[in-house]
DNA sequence: CTTCAGTATTCATTTTAAAACATACTGAAT
DNA sequence: ATTCAGTATGTTTTAAAATGAATACTGAAG
């Protein structure tokens, strides 16, 4: 009598802070990028972002996080670039740990919907 | 020594289906917005979206629901309108308690948020 | 058999966000 | 003092998405 189709709870999370929107898997994703190639404009590139909008992420992160996430060099020996502080290596894993408990928990508590 | 911003941990619920994205928040509130108004159109205007949008997402939900989620009326008096079905009616309840359980969950396990 | 308001559908326009482009700045190394 | 690759920043293009306008369709009611 059903025609049944499977449904399933998908969740998105992310951390807020009081100017809105601070971290979530997007700026991630970057933040691991980064600590892969040691510069934001290689950062990009694997991410096929572009480099500016890269840049901004960082710059707004760094801004609203109680301490940088990113280091950035400028200058010197092959131009500069960029690596991840302590808090950076931190965000990263609390960010992971949240998000799994979360989802974990939104799976287990929704077995068979049906709509 | 710490600045001693808030952070706090933000969640969005929503259902997939086999084709993808099928109902969240924003379909929640046009299901409702029908629910009062009895028609697509005013409860578009209520939300202050064009008609088509709300049209297109009424249709989708339909057809990718087992049973439809808002029965329409066409033409007769008053030109016809719309009104949840009984499953309509039922998946924002549904909606609203999945979200309500994840939501507190995420709350509560994420408390002291630092970075 | 005309009216009427809402559904159904197409097409042109506007808005918006993202990407692309361009250009200056930095500082270690040579 | 020139090179070099990455950072820093403004401006322009492009592309995607939402909106608005226009038109036909529907069927109960008078």
């Amino acid at each position: 009598m059903n025609k049944d189709k499977k449904y399933s709870v998908e969740v998105r999370v992310w951390i807020e802070e009081t100017e809105g929107a601070f971290l979530g898997i997007g700026k991630i994703w970057l933040l691991e990028n980064i600590r892969k190639t040691g510069s934001i404009t290689n950062a990009a590139k694997e991410m096929k972002m572009a480099y500016r909008q890269a840049w901004q992420l960082v710059e707004e992160m760094n801004q609203r996080a109680e301490s940088p996430l990113v280091a950035k060099l400028l200058g010197g020996k092959g131009g500069g670039g960029a690596k991840l502080t302590e808090a950076g290596e931190k965000a990263i894993a609390v960010f992971y740990e949240v998000e799994k408990r979360i989802k974990e928990f939104a799976q287990r508590e929704t077995q068979n919907l049906k709509f």
